[in-house]
DNA sequence: CTCTGGATTGAC
DNA sequence: TCAATCCAGAGG
């Protein structure tokens, strides 16, 4: 059950919605607290996207219902963490790819040791390591317990820099990559 | 079965 | 600038 209803709607709006928005796990035992403030949409349509060519068994959860996780890893090391958006079927998802320590940085420190602050989870596999999000959260349902996404006020328009995504090789040109304005936490641009 | 390239990172 | 290091997906 979505119970975050415009996580539902077409992607970019749901990436853009998504900033500001918390991400809460329990690590180690602790409480782990981040305000995402770095998105980048992904969609069926979008040759750029895991989606593109349809469902296969990777891309599988991508084809589920809203609010799930979409775990990938890639080159042969790192592990990316996605938020599926739109109706059950609809190939698309929000790459998570930075994020600001609200709580329990500590724990974030621990995963990912002799790596300063500022570099802890300003990108998508650095988020995943300081998270411990590996290929057996692919699937898991962020409205539960030990993994949550808490839905925040949207930000103002003039809060949110929209231009093109990073690291891809098909569709540069498609303006699909969100940030919040002057944060000190994004990947590097 | 074999081959190719990637939604990255961090060390040189 | 480039290696690390695996696997999904495509083609035979």
């Amino acid at each position: 059950m979505v119970r975050i209803p415009w996580l539902k709607a077409d992607v970019e709006t749901a990436a853009k919605r998504l900033l500001g928005c918390e991400l809460w796990a329990t690590l180690h035992g602790g409480v782990v607290r981040l305000r995402i403030v770095e998105t980048e949409a992904y969609h069926q349509t979008d040759a750029a996207s895991h989606s593109y060519k349809g469902k296969t068994p990777r891309t599988e959860v991508m084809f589920g219902p809203a609010g799930h996780v979409y775990v990938y890893f890639s080159y042969g090391m790192h592990y990316c963490m996605n938020i599926v958006t739109g109706e059950s079927g609809e190939g698309s998802a929000v790459l998570i790819r930075a994020a600001e320590p609200l709580g329990g940085i500590g724990l974030l420190r621990a995963n990912r040791p002799g790596i300063a602050d500022p570099q802890l989870i300003n990108g998508p596999a650095k988020l995943c390591k300081a998270l411990g999000v590996d290929k057996t959260w692919n699937g898991h349902d962020l409205s539960k317990p030990p993994f949550k996404l808490i839905e925040r006020p949207a930000l103002k328009p003039d809060q949110v820099v929209q231009t093109t995504r990073i690291g891809i090789s098909q569709a540069k040109d498609v303006p699909w990559r969100f940030y919040i304005k002057n944060s000190p936490f994004i990947s590097k641009a």
